[in-house]
DNA sequence: CCGGAAGTTGACCAAAGCGTCAACTTTCTC
DNA sequence: GAGAAAGTTGACGCTTTGGTCAACTTCCGG
């Protein structure tokens, strides 16, 4: 209902099988300058009109004018939209792994969380739009996630909800549901990159500065920490 | 670059001025027992594709299959796609202040608190459709957020803060930046409606369940609580 | 039970959307 | 520097979409 719409079922080109299109696609699987920068150039503005419009609202037109290439070429380089889209998402997916680094069972609990809060709120801040992107697919109901995506997600997750069972189970920290205590973390560091606007309104500025960052690190630690019985 | 496309410059009915559409539609202002009930059908269909596919990504088609009624009859009763979307997004606004009310000067810090969080995530949990709504505009900027709109969730938003600091004012709670506290209440409470398939994911299971909010609502106040220095 | 208001709807329109294509130019490679 | 591979691009096809319209039926107050 979105791609291949007026294609139907028999392929129209010749070859045997689908192949052609993200895959196979002419420009698809070169590594020449040319080829680097030019998905580099398109990936950016990509990035940008996806983050603006959402998946549904934004246009292929829209992208080709925001990197400056005809509309053709950036079918040359990926053969959907969807592939596009695909592409970033993905990225962004490994891109929050550095943060979690941060949740090892061997480290202090105190000083573990509140590396692991300041460097998600600095990522978030830094890559607001490809957060914002993924923010969005999630609101969507995550249809560009595919199994591996869900699972690679969980099994972190899981990970680092072990980490925080081990310090429970060391005295370390108080007992909370592990699971609940992620996503207080997970959602207070991403709302400020997620619903800028809303976070906007309450701090009435118009634009939210490395202060504001600083201060919300700060709070969020704070309440974090002594919530979780860890000594300041 | 939305609506009104194809119509340019000159409207093109006769009638002075613009009028029409939204407001002035036929049956746009009528409270007939029809005009009430087609309203409310529409209204209760639109919610759930917009909330599936995003404004953008939402068409009236769809809109007009999921409320079993000819396109041309949604038209009849609302002018516009954009009016719809309006209509819902005022809505959801007005329905959050229930939860707000939990958080008077007067209340005791920690009982206040907890029932609001537990009234939030039961919102939530009973009108997701909406929440993930309004969390898809968000994401997208607020577009559709008008000065308005925007003005009254400062106000609302500021008076709540001013109750935080009266309490902290008053040394029932620890000192601690209201913004920021604010922030993590509300973010909490509606990651489990806004990203479902993420909350899902991390809790491994097909459908997040009553007793899942639950179990959310202890931890939430739990930590908070503790957090900002109130005894259990 | 009549006349006007309210409601219904199929057919239609123009714009914008995704994706295609074939001809052309540039860049490599040997 | 010639031939092949890679890259470029304007024009085009078909579908979907928001929105309109005019003719028609139903409803309701007097």
């Amino acid at each position: 209902m979105d791609t291949n719409r007026h294609i139907g079922e028999i392929p129209r080109w010749g070859m045997g099988m689908m192949a052609r299109r993200t895959e196979g696609r002419p420009g698809g699987n070169t590594t020449t300058r040319i080829s680097v920068r030019n998905r580099k150039t398109i990936l950016d503005a990509a990035i940008k009109v996806f983050t603006e419009k959402g998946y549904d609202g934004a246009s292929i037109a829209e992208i080709a004018a925001a990197s400056k290439l005809p509309k053709a070429n950036i079918y040359y380089y990926f053969g959907t939209k969807e592939a596009i889209y695909r592409t970033l998402i993905a990225d962004v997916l490994h891109e929050w792994d550095d943060a979690l680094a941060h949740l090892t069972a061997e480290r202090d609990p105190a000083e573990a969380l509140a590396g692991y809060i300041r460097a998600k709120l600095d990522f978030t801040r830094r890559h607001a739009a490809q957060s914002r992107m993924f923010a969005n697919e999630a609101v969507h109901g995550g249809r560009f996630l595919s199994r591996t995506d869900r699972a690679r997600m969980q099994a972190i997750t899981h990970a680092k909800m072990r980490v925080f069972e081990a310090w429970m189970d060391a005295g370390r920290m108080d007992r909370v549901d592990p699971v609940h205590l992620f996503v207080m973390l997970w959602s207070s560091t991403q709302y400020y990159a997620d619903f800028d606007v809303l976070a906007r309104n309450a701090l009435a500025s118009s634009r939210i500065t490395v202060d504001d960052y600083d201060r919300a690190a700060e709070t969020i630690t704070r309440i974090i920490l002594k919530g979780c019985g860890l000594a300041a």
